[in-house]
DNA sequence: TTCTCCATGTAAGTAGTTACATGATTGG
DNA sequence: CCAATCATGTAACTACTTACATGGAGAA
């Protein structure tokens, strides 16, 4: 009978941290003191180009700490449980060097609207006219919103950029799409006029 | 023995299709023939906004056509194998009534330059400005790319919008990366002269 | 004959969402 | 006292990617 191959005990080496393990790392370096404030953090700051939800953070957090890259402790507010978190001089290291890496950036973009309207020669002009005022809505209220936001935020203090960076960079996104709806929209009532004209 | 409990037989009613099952069905409907076309046809049309691999393609046409909303028949070429496929009426049906539906359209961008970018005060200021000419440098090499494109598609023929609006979002996006890059770059700058300065 | 493209699929693993579960505190 | 917010976690499910697997056709 054969021995068995040798196998080297397969070194429990920490895995690769995902983006989304950075991101709960460089909130609490940041000064995020909880899963919780965390969350908040996301949802006020860079939610628009990386979303995470809580049932994300809490496995991370273990997966950081385990890594000695957070320590954590319990700190119950009253009855209520709450652990609080620091970042080590470790995790401080390891977001640094990936802030510095030369890795790739992908970059990855998911609208249901486009992918209607990209499809909208499928139906009637009116139709397809309708589909495009209300994706062109949609992006005026989302447009609406975030000028509202920026100048709320100009009232206050801080022009620090990187709060106003995905102010600005969805105004302008949100902006070309309210151009493409238009274009689009003046195609179909062009060839629906000449379709009535005709009918004449 | 106990009986087994009686359940009613658990009427296979469709289940609801993903964006996904949507994307295959339009393409068909377009004109796409079989799997590999409806990811090439997706390669060079929506993959900016939405993309699939052929790894979904595949159980989506068999979910679509047990749904009998496309139809698939063996066409084999020479002696390799081959499906083809047409949409059927009941999924012109379908991929009009989801074009026309009420139902939101969420919106979701991933991009980790922006994660970086957002963390770069973590950084020396010098490596701040690199990680921000890095994100810059890659927003402008895209921008050149989209603007070859376009004029290229110019020199050609069709002037429909449905295949430049993906062009013309993306240059609009990345020169906004760009001016945000640019901001951050010269604030960087500017502390960094004055701390010099300060040195002095 | 070798390379690129055509062509279809499955398996395994990773990432992410939604729902489930619980309960305390604070302010009106 | 009731609603909103604080606060943490798990389970089940869905979606998606990467790798595995195979092989023919056509061109240089």
């Amino acid at each position: 009978m054969p021995r068995p191959p040798f196998r080297p005990e397969p070194r429990e080496t920490d895995p690769p941290l995902s983006t989304t393990d950075y991101v709960v790392l460089g909130m609490t370096s940041l000064g995020a003191r909880s899963g919780y404030e965390i969350r908040q953090a996301v949802e006020l700051s860079i939610r628009f180009f990386w979303n995470i939800s809580h049932a994300q953070i809490y496995p991370s957090l273990q997966r950081l700490e385990a890594a000695g890259l957070i320590r954590g402790w319990d700190e119950p507010h009253g009855r209520r449980p709450r652990r609080l978190l620091e970042v080590t001089e470790a995790g401080q290291q390891v977001l640094r060097t990936w802030l510095t890496s030369e890795e790739a950036m992908p970059f990855e973009l998911r609208d249901i609207a486009l992918v209607r309207l990209y499809f909208a020669d499928r139906l009637e002009k009116e139709d397809a006219l309708s589909l495009a005022a209300a994706v062109r809505e949609r992006s005026q209220e989302r447009v609406d919103t975030l000028r509202k936001i920026e100048s709320d935020y100009h009232l206050s203090q801080d022009p620090a950029s990187s709060s106003t960076l995905t102010l600005r960079l969805g105004i302008a996104f949100h902006e070309a799409m309210i151009t493409v709806c238009d274009e689009y929209e003046d195609e179909q009532r062009a060839a629906l006029a000449w379709r009535l004209e005709q009918a004449d």
